[in-house]
DNA sequence: CTGAAAGCGCTAACAC
DNA sequence: GTGTTAGCGCTTTCAG
């Protein structure tokens, strides 16, 4: 293994001459530069890992704390990981893959253990057993996700409000003047809602601004519950015409049940949801959707993770602006 | 921090010791070890990674290499991944992960960096540009997959062999005679196939075992690809009635135009699979299918590359066997 | 602008 | 069975 000694007597220079000429910490002459430069070339230098992470000092290893529950979903899950290990990349990290189902006991353990520098936290719940020792510890963090009280964390997430609202202002521009929201399942609103009641509230208010006659409905999952609620719809708002649903697995259900109840999408009921991309883009009729950008929030949770390492102030919350995929849910009020 | 000093200092005894009672990697009576237990659980010691592994020693990481190129199935590699961390957990080592299509660039860095103490590598082409580098290097490594020339290396995968055996034997317990092999396209013959044409080898066999008329036919994907194939076999093989499927993409559409063609899964046809589990359960019929055991393949790799790292020689290949789930799309023939 | 030297926290020879 | 001590490779004071 060629070390910095190896490279300092090769270039006529001291380790720490070396040492300072290739992080940049401090300046040094064009011409010792170029001597060191070619030095570490012709020995093949790479500056170990473990000796550069010596206690207390960074490691340049992010972790990724994937908690692998039941009812996430995994492509998304895993694009999140890819492009947060791209954008670690980019700023010359590596990242630690964390899956534990109790957070808690992994964050601790990387924290202690220095093995990362600092933690990506995705799959944040409402009350998350992880947020007090994110809070208090020395570990820097971004949370993918919003928790109840944010206060005291980074956190990045769709804007979910504007991505309500997004899905409103689509069908109020085709001309539909009464819509419905189908939402999670009731328990989603207890257990890890910021973003669900955040969707409720930018629906509202988009549908109040273009004096839309709208209505909510928490919705369970599966044929029989979305047979229930386009019964239920159908009979309470007999003009409906716009939907926007924000609940995955009853995409494909519901689109069926208005079909039994002979409305067709997009002929007679306009639809959209909010969901991943694959799940809107593969359902039986593709649909116009607002689709969380889980690419763009890994990258965005790394860029803020390496700020706040540099010491940077990073702002408290960032919700990136939803982008609406128009496809074939979707036409013209009566079209 | 708390450091191992402090914790020595408490016990009364040296630092060694501490490391040692920790460790175990020497005896050390009984009333010392508990004295340093106690230090630990009183301060609230843990040990430092960056520490412990000072340049030399090791970092109790392991690399997992996950190229993601197009193509590959998504819940498949998160499944590895997932059992992977776990595994390694149980081994007191945790994982880096490492995406970058090139894979070759990854593992030199982390080999010459000393991040990981071993590397596990998946999506293993028939020729993989990795393949020099985990020969010569430095890095001792466990392939999942299997490539072209083996010798060297330690790799674990399904045994596909076995495999397409296990496709025909249950085939022929149903009472099926003619059999068919619906393979992949071509290319993947070329590129990525050590296992697609191992289960040719076992399929071929298993039918001339049971004396059935059999033919194997690679084949592209998508609907037309589908008809194409299935009017071929029934003008073929007009006695056709059990046909074994590899190639996950084609699966729906081959149901599909043998239904054209008039032709009932299972009623007039039985149809197995080698293929994802999900994507077998979630066909338009539930197929019959032997699936990549992805959490073992990733439990067993681990397991291997731990006992290199102790010295331990190791088996060059582990083929894990197939198991067969049934599902809806096998019957008794004339059922 | 560059060197010399002091460690980081831990483990592993080497002593006793 | 336990203590002492010398580093691992690097970064970073502290001195020129």
């Amino acid at each position: 293994m060629v070390k910095i000694t190896d490279v300092a007597r090769r270039a006529g220079v001291s380790p720490s001459t070396v040492s300072y000429a290739l992080s940049g910490k401090r300046p040094i002459s064009d011409a010792t530069r170029r001597r060191v430069q070619a030095a570490v070339r012709e020995l093949g230098y790479r500056t170990d890992g473990a000796g550069r992470a010596a206690p207390g000092r960074r490691s340049r290893v992010l972790a990724l704390a994937v908690p692998m529950r039941s009812g996430i979903h995994v492509p998304v899950v895993t694009q999140f990981a890819v492009s947060v290990v791209t954008a670690a990349r980019a700023h010359d990290h590596d990242v630690l893959l964390l899956t534990e189902g109790e957070g808690e006991e992994g964050l601790g353990r990387v924290a202690a253990a220095g093995l990362a520098d600092a933690v990506i936290v995705t799959d944040v719940q409402l009350q998350d057993p992880r947020l007090p020792m994110l809070r208090s510890g020395p570990l820097p963090s971004v949370l993918i996700g919003m928790p109840a009280e944010p206060d005291g964390l980074t956190c990045v997430d769709l804007d979910f409000r504007a991505a309500g609202e997004l899905c409103v202002d689509h069908l109020a521009r085709l001309g539909h003047r009464v819509v419905a929201l189908v939402g999670s399942p009731p328990d989603v609103y207890v257990r890890r809602t910021a973003f669900a009641r955040r969707l409720v509230e930018g629906f509202t208010s988009a549908a109040d601004r273009h004096r839309l006659t709208s209505a909510v409905h928490p919705c369970g999952t599966g044929p029989d519950a979305a047979r229930a609620i386009a019964e239920r719809l159908v009979r309470e708002l007999p003009a409906l015409t716009g939907v926007v649903v924000h609940n995955e697995p009853l995409l494909d259900p519901l689109i069926e049940a208005f079909g039994q109840l002979g409305l067709r999408v997009p002929g007679d009921l306009s639809l959209t949801a909010v969901c991943p991309a694959p799940v809107a883009a593969s359902a039986r009729v593709p649909v116009t959707a607002v689709t969380v950008p889980s690419t763009e929030l890994g990258t965005r949770a790394v860029h803020l993770l390496v700020r706040k390492l540099s010491g940077a102030a990073v702002p408290r919350t960032t919700l990136l602006p939803p982008r609406l995929t128009e496809r074939a849910s979707t036409a013209p009020r009566g079209a």
